[in-house]
DNA sequence: GTCTATACGCTGATAGAC
DNA sequence: GTCTATCAGCGTATAGAC
């Protein structure tokens, strides 16, 4: 499977990361089974069976779509754990706005909804997915939290739930938002900037 | 379109409503565009034309799938304001756990997902999902509360804010397990029980 | 109301020339 | 590496006999 291969492999050839990138604007826009090879052949400005020589399959293309769409996803999580000059409310408020960036504007926060679409075909790439992405993910807010343990700012949560109160509103807000997103009263039915903040409230309040 | 057809007249043919429910196990298995109308036909035990008989198009069975799919659901939430006997209290946290109840384990809880799928397509269900799906849990819950609020019991939230807290966690775990259904360890990284308590916990203590 | 037979577009994918 | 030409198969849906 072309699962295997590196991203850095991937993101070396400047042809492939090019089919990508408009792959994952198309899948994006029209769901997996939405999208046909030549829909994608015809926004690449190639032939179809052009594709073939740069991808095996369109499980394929769809696979590297993901994993390197979560690639500048995965930098910005890593980079909140060096946020020494905070203090730990700042960090975590600063983490919970991150992670509402990630999930409402990044690829691979978009994408949660066609990973829905295809888990069930494609087992593999969920796995994948849950251990590149959401583990890490709560393996970061986890750290975060752990250091306001141990400084006694916050009291240790069950992270389990914890994990369950951060992340749900935020992909359910996503996903609403995708979902319904021709309605002409989006932001007055889901106001992401009074949910955001409302939320991180909830939070701080229930870690300290 | 089928759309406008009332769930009482679909109903009171027990043929379609056959048809429906195997659809909508279908449906729940493999998506929309997994399932082909000859798995459907397969699954009724009868031929793929003698669909059209009973129903125009896959669509208009879909959306009659959803339609009356979101019946039951919709009594168990009117029964949730009849709750006289209970406290305030009482009567949130059963009503949160009606709602865990829905979302996990009814047709139209599961059909999420899917809704998802199909919402670019089909943006009139859509809307419709939203007005008597979405607005009336909305609605019961905050009836609940305002009943609460009157008797001095809650402090009045922002609703929108409360919405999000509630439901997207729901949600979301609902949609992580179809999504990460063939998991070994699924329990594990999305223990129900756990999770809804201190779920309903926090709700509690943020309405107080 | 269910059947057989069939239309026919579109799907992902391949072969082989240039 | 891109092209033209083509494939087999499956998708939804229809026609018309019984």
């Amino acid at each position: 499977m072309g699962m295997t291969k590196k991203v850095s492999d991937i993101q070396d050839d400047p042809r492939r990361m090019e089919i990508v990138q408009t792959a994952t604007k198309l899948f994006l826009e029209k769901g997996f089974s939405g999208t046909s090879m030549s829909d994608l052949a015809q926004a690449c400005g190639i032939k179809k069976a052009s594709f073939y020589h740069h991808f095996r399959s369109k499980d394929e293309l769809f696979i590297t779509a993901i994993i390197v769409g979560y690639a500048p996803a995965i930098g910005q999580l890593k980079a909140l754990k060096d946020d020494a000059a905070l203090s730990d409310c700042e960090r975590l408020t600063h983490a919970l706005k991150v992670l509402y960036d990630i999930t409402l504007h990044s690829d691979v926060g978009r994408m949660s909804p066609i990973m829905a679409e295809v888990s069930r075909t494609m087992p593999d790439l969920s796995m994948r997915f849950y251990t590149d992405y959401i583990a890490l993910q709560r393996e970061t807010l986890r750290d975060i939290i752990e250091r306001g343990v141990d400084n006694g700012t916050f009291k240790r949560p069950d992270y389990d739930v914890l994990y369950h109160l951060v992340f749900g509103p935020i992909v359910t807000l996503s996903l609403s938002r995708e979902m319904f997103v021709d309605f002409d009263n989006l932001d007055e039915a889901f106001p992401v900037p009074r949910l955001q903040s409302g939320h991180i409230e909830a939070i701080l309040a229930f870690v300290r």
